[in-house]
DNA sequence: GCGATTTGATTGAGCGTTCAACTACCTCGA
DNA sequence: TCGAGGTAGTTGAACGCTCAATCAAATCGC
């Protein structure tokens, strides 16, 4: 069936492409500050953190993919990476024998403490810094409007 | 020298994860959506429009890469892709013989042309119909605050 | 109970990005 | 005018992600 599409007026095309610039600019320096600091992306570093608030800092996968907001496959991938790195251990679930549970290592642990201050302190700079309090509620209160329309219909 | 690390208060994390989960979950969503029904990633898609919209469609590499928020080197390998799809070209420079001019086919634009509606519904549902006008009008305005932010020091 | 479906997790191939190295050309200053 | 340093663009390897396929175990329906 024909539908019309619904353009974007100047206002939201001016939005739209402000956004996606911010975003990727964002994104992209902390990913890259990460890099060089901790030797490690931004998405291994999510893990470690989901892991490290966890009781005793085990997770299993499935749960992990979804406080990462990851695939499953993404996360396996990845767990692999951090389990070669010495910062995670698998062991089998005792409840569900398909499961898994990641768990952060003593090194791991290390590692991100060592790494924190430092993208603490590059979040801060490259957004916080930027933004008045006003805003930072704004952002807050936009984000998880979004959030909650994408885990709708 | 030991610098005390300024943490992310409750209320500053909150803002951080939110907007996180959120743009990683918008960009996914658009990126899964654009590759299923063009067959393209978004980084692709904004080639091709920055293309579409420059005189005669063409634009010098770098130009092209500084509009992207690209790296000199992802350029180059997209456009070998997208060349290799027959939607974009390359031609020497006439004013300076280290350039090249990246230009887009008629079958690149066609394409484009394919893809925009549902890739413009898709930012419609997803972004601007999770907001309120005065929403839009704030993210514009901290898009636009972390840009102009980051391109300082 | 028992087949059918669903769920948890992994795997490998293919693709896109990064990083560093490299070539070629341009520009500026002495 | 010539050499140093900067700029434009490319390349290949390593890495991370996606997608589809796969396997095993749990759960559902009857």
């Amino acid at each position: 069936m024909a539908v019309m599409t619904r353009w974007l007026d100047p206002d939201e095309q001016r939005t739209w492409r402000a956004f996606l610039a911010a975003s990727r600019a964002l994104m992209d320096t902390l990913d890259r500050e990460l890099q060089r600091d901790a030797g490690m992306p931004h998405a291994y570093y999510e893990i470690l953190v989901r892991l490290s608030e966890a009781p005793e800092r085990r997770l299993r996968m499935s749960e992990l993919a979804d406080v990462t907001g990851s695939s499953r496959s993404r996360l396996s991938h990845a767990v692999t990476r951090l389990e070669a790195a010495g910062w995670v251990r698998r062991e089998d679930c005792p409840t569900d024998r398909r499961g898994q549970i990641a768990w952060l290592t003593d090194d791991g642990f290390a590692t991100l403490a060592a790494a924190a201050p430092g993208h603490v302190e590059g979040v801060r700079r490259h957004l916080f810094d930027a933004l008045s309090p006003a805003q930072v509620d704004q952002l807050r209160r936009i984000s998880e409007a979004l959030t909650d329309h994408l885990n709708q219909p």
